[in-house]
DNA sequence: CGCCTGACCGTCA
DNA sequence: TTGACGGCCAGGC
C-alpha cells in the first residue's frame, strides 16, 4: 500500500464518520480521530477536511457538498481559526442549524454529538 | 530522504 | 479558569 493510498485512505475514514453526525450537532476532531481508533491523528482530521476544498482525484467521491464538514470545530467547543472567509462561512452553516454559537464558542454540553464508543473489548 | 507546518489535544503551572 | 508547552505524525516541498 502506497503512502498515497494510505492517506486516502485515511481521509475517507474521516468523511465517513464526519457525514455519520447528525444534523444540528457538532463535535470535535480529537473525537473524530478516535471513532476511527487513531486517537492521535487529531490533527490530521483538520487535513483532511481541509483537503475537502481542493480539487482532488477524479474519482474522490467527498466533496464539500457532501461532507458536512462545518459539524466538526475543536475540542473547546470553538471554530478553528484559519482564514477568515471560511469561519465566516462555517458559522453561518451552524447557525442555519440551529446551532447556538456565543462568542464564537458552541455549548458542547447541549449541541455535541459524542455517541457511545463501544469498543471496550477492542484491543 | 529530511525538514517544516499544522481546521489539535492533554497536561500542568 | 487560562495560557503556555510538548507531543503527534501525515502532507507538502
Amino acid at each position: 500500500m502506497s503512502r498515497q493510498d494510505e492517506a486516502r485512505a485515511f481521509h475517507y475514514a474521516v468523511y465517513d464518520t464526519v457525514q455519520q453526525i447528525p444534523y444540528g450537532k457538532v463535535t470535535s476532531y480529537g473525537h473524530i480521530a478516535k471513532l476511527i481508533y487513531k486517537p492521535k491523528n487529531s490533527r490530521h482530521v483538520g487535513q483532511a477536511l481541509k483537503y475537502l476544498s481542493i480539487e482532488g482525484p477524479n474519482d474522490y467521491p467527498y466533496h464539500l457538498n457532501n461532507v458536512p464538514w462545518w459539524r466538526v470545530i475543536n475540542g473547546a467547543g470553538a471554530i478553528s481559526p484559519r482564514d477568515e472567509s471560511s469561519v465566516q462561512r462555517q458559522l453561518q452553516l451552524l447557525i442555519e442549524e440551529g446551532v447556538v454559537v456565543v462568542n464564537n464558542k458552541v455549548k458542547l454540553s447541549e449541541f455535541g454529538w459524542f455517541p457511545e464508543t463501544e469498543f471496550d473489548d477492542y484491543t
